[in-house]
DNA sequence: TCCCAGGTCCTGA
DNA sequence: TCAGGACATGGG
């Protein structure tokens, strides 16, 4: 990989397996827009850059090259070998296509605390609502960070400010039944937060078991916390679409999803997180059981 | 109008 | 343990 810094750019070559659409389209995170020219602005970090690609060109806006090398080169998994991951997961013709299919996916590291709140807004809900809740949220409990192409980008909310917070202006920012939910947790954030962010050095079973005493955090929401934010990869969230894929290409469709996690987390050992997100990316994408 | 969404909680057997 | 309904909101 090699980085330089041009103008108004930093432009990153010779870097494999990164394909912006693929990796905040693949339902990880939910802080990114579509601009009219493919480019997606990202609020991440308390930052705003703008990614794109052209050839084999990553094109960041909005950054540094400091920047780059403190936070977003771990943001974005460069240190990983994704080809490593492809190549040992390649072992089925289900796979293959699905790897095909999303090639460029890298699962991002986000900070802990946006995902276990994200999550809990993902509960019963469309991936369009989760972005436009949080996308509130940030406007009315966040940070003004910036004005970039003409428009106002917010901070994800502090816990303080959301364990703090009325139920009744977090349900204005159309949280739903998810209000109490979401101030419940920051509240407890605050009071284990010595647990809280230890969690990446706990066993994968100690973080499921601890994450799941949140009101509003089930199996499903605890292993896409584990997964996106705590470097957990033995994991493999099942969640409606994943389910649909699994049981149309996999398992039986009478199976449940623990079952269904079971088994794949039996079949894709330490790889499985990146299973998940290449199956759930090609299920989304294509309808498949629908 | 009804159904469903990156589910979880609560209740009753 | 386990099925079944409730839950806010908005799009199809």
């Amino acid at each position: 990989m090699k980085v330089q810094e041009k103008s108004d750019r930093l432009i990153i070559s010779e870097q494999s397996d990164f394909e912006p659409k693929h990796i905040f389209e693949c339902g990880q995170a939910f802080r990114w827009e579509k601009e009219l020219d493919n480019s997606y602005t990202i609020v991440a970090n308390k930052r705003v850059i703008n990614v794109s690609k052209l050839n084999d060109e990553i094109i960041i806006k909005n950054s540094n090259k400091e920047d780059f090398n403190e936070i977003w080169k771990d943001y974005f998994d460069i240190d990983t070998d994704y080809s490593q991951i492809k190549s040992k997961l390649n072992n089925d013709d289900i796979m293959k296509k699905a790897i095909e299919f999303g090639t460029g996916i890298r699962i991002l590291n986000q900070q802990e605390y946006e995902m276990i709140i994200s999550f809990i807004i993902s509960a019963n809900n469309r991936i369009p609502m989760i972005k436009k809740v949080i996308s509130n949220l940030s406007k009315k409990f966040g940070d003004f960070i910036q004005e970039y192409n003409s428009k106002k980008y917010y901070s994800f909310p502090s816990i303080e400010r959301l364990a703090n917070a009325d139920v009744e202006k977090v349900a204005e920012c159309k949280a739903g039944f998810r209000s109490e939910r979401i101030i419940l947790a920051s509240q407890k954030i605050i009071q284990d937060k010595d647990i809280v962010y230890n969690l990446k050095s706990k066993t994968y079973d100690e973080g499921l078991e601890y994450l799941k005493t949140y009101k509003g955090i089930g199996d499903k929401v605890a292993n896409c916390i584990l997964l996106f934010s705590m470097k957990q990869f033995a994991t493999f969230p099942v969640d409606v679409w994943v389910r649909r894929v699994m049981q149309t290409l996999y398992v039986p469709n009478t199976a449940k999803d623990l079952e269904i996690r079971k088994f794949a987390e039996n079949k894709f050992k330490d790889l499985s997180g990146y299973a998940q997100q290449y199956l759930f990316f090609y299920a989304r994408e294509n309808d498949i059981g629908k």
